[in-house]
DNA sequence: TGGCGCCGAGGAATCGGTTCATGCAAGGGC
DNA sequence: GCCCTTGCATGAACCGATTCCTCGGCGCCA
């Protein structure tokens, strides 16, 4: 029914292996005999059959990303910039949702999906405790890891740590002390990024001789609606804080919501500050600091082919640069004569 | 190296045709047979090899997923529904982005890229211009479309001018008149829906013996800014409407905005109504109508499946419901003593 | 001039399943 | 008691590439 190679040899008058060769740039193929071949393939409208050639060679040509979710800001933003590499590269992309917590009982568990599928995975941001995670890297397969970091498996990420100090840092110099913040969950699996920016915070803090109030602490579940409930919580503090650093942009955006209804003005009455640099940061005037997320994406995906590459370079874990973008959400604190400070932009 | 289905073969006593359908669950094989099989086949970790099965039966066992952007809110949400689906159904999901305008022109044509390498295609929303959907429609594959219909060709959508124009009722109901509108663009290729939600909004107007203002019309590019500087040029009129209705809720974002910074209250000075149901539209308070879009997707993967399987069943195409919801955007106009209307929820 | 190496090309084994045609044995109808 | 059906299982021919090994011929160097 289809052209195969054999049709393409027999009207070029050389064998298939020449075929291959020629169609694939490989070496030790004249160039007269390579353009023959390949101006026949054209005209036959030959396309090589993906199956053959993958059991054939061994490779599959395709790249799994492995994602607990597919509709999340971070997820789809990563996902597009991993999505335009594997593109230019020519490589198939499976995307594969490892379900989160609510779901992940009646999803079949991806590891064994993947084994002789593919030849390498990005991981985006699984929480480091999944049970799923140990499989997968128990695929023992080139493997580049995005927001997330294990022992012995490159990745990608940002310098949680220093985003989180950085985003303190400038809460500090607009004159607060009373600093709130609105974490991840205290109980369920957290994502790497969770512990990190709390430790970010606790060193600014400490770097600058203030006391974390524990009372101060909240918890948003990594979505707008945890958020809005934390800072509604901390708004109904007896000392409430005058400024709450939120370790997600789209908790942020539930904080402003509850200042909103609180009849407070972000910024003025209370500070919000976030990480991420989710697209309606800028539309919701909220500071934040950015990670770039596509590129993260883009990196992790460079990284994952270049592991998978002849040279068979050593697989190398990078740190990409974050920086803080000041916006209405954050403002000095009531009586404050704002310094000059070198966080700005 | 792997364990191959003839190991499995020789370590039950059977041949390797009666693995092969013990393990497929096929008929003609004794139960206590395929019981052994199967034991066999767990105690040496045999994996099948997806290369060799595609090859021989000719099924690839994947689907291809074609969108024009993956990190846009409706394609995230709906690949999310779509992957749901696919996952359950044990198939792979090729993700490929076709590229917008911007950068299609450096990105490799994905029609000739899926060509023996999917059993079928899932395309989300693509403007019906786009030169490249042709091409894919001619690969002549299974097929089923996402917010996007094309003769011949099984597609899930909302009903865009029902949508558009219950929209535009709710305006009126309102005792709006001055009803201007957001929509995408006039010049560049339109998505299907800008088409049928701006004949639903005329419809509406006549049905209600409204004059459409030709001032009143702008464009939003389907962006947060586009929207913006949309609803700006609009206010800026000599006589500025007194309600408008976005043809998508990102717009309408912006439109809002738009307003926060003319000191106008959305739903007070100027109701704004949008269309999507995007996931931030309860958290600005935007009055719009709410397709369900990770349904889509889903009804979509569904469907595909349904198509490719023994029956063939005929493609069929499906339109799902939509509904209001009302929020704090739209309000009566100035001096309009709300009647009770059958739109609200 | 003989030998060595390189280039271009072909033959054929191989990758690991699927499936069709075939075969054998047991059970049922007459 | 015989024939035919039915159920279970096998052998072997594919599926369509890749790749290793072999080989002829030519140029170059000694």
């Amino acid at each position: 029914m289809a052209i195969t190679i054999r049709d393409v040899a027999e009207a070029s008058g050389v064998s298939t292996a020449t075929v291959s060769r020629a169609l694939r740039g490989l070496p030790n193929v004249d160039e007269r005999t390579r353009a023959r071949v390949q101006r026949t393939a054209v005209e036959l409208d030959y396309v090589i059959s993906p199956s053959a050639s993958r059991l054939a060679s061994g490779r599959t040509g395709s790249i799994a990303v492995v994602t607990p979710y597919i509709a999340r800001w971070f997820f789809s933003t990563v996902l597009s910039g991993v999505e335009g590499v594997l593109h230019t590269a020519d490589m198939d992309l499976l995307l594969t949702c490892i379900g989160d917590h609510s779901n992940s009982r009646q999803r079949s568990p991806v590891a064994p999906r993947l084994r002789r599928r593919v030849d390498g995975m990005l991981i985006i941001a699984v929480p480091p405790a999944d049970p799923q995670l140990q499989d997968l890297i128990a695929l023992d397969m080139p493997t580049s890891m995005i927001g997330l970091t294990t022992a012995g498996v490159p990745s990608v990420t940002i310098d949680d740590v220093a985003a989180a100090r950085l985003a303190t840092q400038h809460l500090i110099n607009l004159g607060h002390t009373r600093i709130g913040t609105i974490s991840g969950s205290p109980s369920q699996t957290p994502f790497t990024a969770e512990f990190d920016r709390e430790s970010g915070f606790a060193q600014a803090m400490s770097g600058a001789n203030i006391q974390v109030d524990p009372m101060l602490e909240a918890y948003g579940h990594f979505s707008i609606e945890g958020g809005e409930a934390a800072m509604t919580a901390l708004l109904t503090q007896a000392q409430p804080p005058t400024a709450v650093f939120t370790l997600s942009d789209e908790m942020a955006f539930g904080a402003l919501r509850a200042l909103r209804a609180h009849d407070l003005r972000p910024g003025k009455d209370v500070s919000v500050i976030g990480v991420d640099g989710h697209d309606m940061a800028e539309y919701l005037g909220l500071t934040t600091v950015v990670q770039p997320v596509v590129e993260l994406g883009r990196i992790a995906a460079e990284s994952l082919l270049a592991q998978m590459g002849e040279g068979a370079a050593q697989p190398e874990s990078t740190q990409v640069a974050t920086h803080l973008v000041v916006r209405e959400s954050t403002g000095p604190v009531a009586g404050h004569r704002s310094t000059p400070s070198k966080d700005g932009r």
